[in-house]
DNA sequence: ATGGGCCTTCCAGCTACTGTAAGGTCAAGG
DNA sequence: CCTTGACCTTACAGTAGCTGGAAGGCCCAT
């Protein structure tokens, strides 16, 4: 199977398949005429990282998880600490994108967004340039 | 003022404010040995963009923020609409994390995390190279 | 032989910095 | 005067994870 239909099989952008390649993610075999070859095990391999990249981990983890996918003698605990991992992360990015949201929410609605200059908005980014008109307290 | 009080002044490391520079987001004058000189106004100004940054706008957004920043005679409109624009990205962010947060958890739950190799986490990463496997339905 | 569609490699670019190297400047101390 | 050390300068490389494009090879149909 060439790059190509590996792709279309997979899931995944050949230009994505080559790069997995070249950073060691997986290693097709080559034809004669040097095209990949990809077997239906390697699809898999594609199609699971698609999945493990779908689902916010990094390349690093999809490396580790990929390693643990092909062990048969893998412990399910050093998975579980993988995505335990990762759902911390989400966690904490969610709550700083929900702080920054309720902050610009705020701001939006305080600006009358007419054909005036005076705006709430510019003021907050130009308070942290002037700390005498208090924002704490 | 030199780049390293402006730094401190602004919160934004030297080296950001070198970048900030060599993009156009501010333009600081020169002493006659070739130090960057920061008036008041400059570190208002990477004040300002410090803020714009933590507040998730993007470096193009920044520019936009601080031309109108600049410009007595904007609408607020238009900050308005830039800043709508970006609530709206980070409101859609927070949907996918949350996808994502509440699959990934729904995975970790499922999982034993013992030393025994089944794992409904890898399943699921390899259930997309198995569709026969069935997730449909 | 020629056209088109696939494949190959290599290099550049994206965002927004960050690190490092090699060197210039300046004030203090001996 | 010289050194030390903290500051400053530029330029280039690297980060994550691709993506686009150039230049060329392969293969099949006509």
């Amino acid at each position: 199977m060439n790059i190509g239909d590996a792709a279309t099989a997979s899931g995944l952008p050949a230009k994505t398949i080559r790069y997995y390649e070249e950073i060691g993610l997986i290693l097709p075999s080559r034809d004669g005429n040097g095209y990949r070859a990809f077997a239906t095990r390697d699809v898999h391999r594609l199609a699971f990282l698609a999945r493990a990249r779908a689902l916010g981990f990094s390349i690093e983890e999809c490396r580790a998880l990929m390693a643990l996918y092909e062990d048969e003698d893998r412990a399910s605990e050093d998975v579980k600490h993988l995505a335990e991992q990762h759902l911390q992360r989400i966690d904490r990015r969610i709550a700083e994108l929900q702080a920054l949201r309720d902050t610009l929410a705020g701001l939006v609605q305080s600006c009358a967004g007419d054909n005036r200059p005076d705006c709430p908005i510019l003021d907050d980014l130009a308070s942290a340039a002037r700390p005498a008109q208090a924002e704490s307290g």
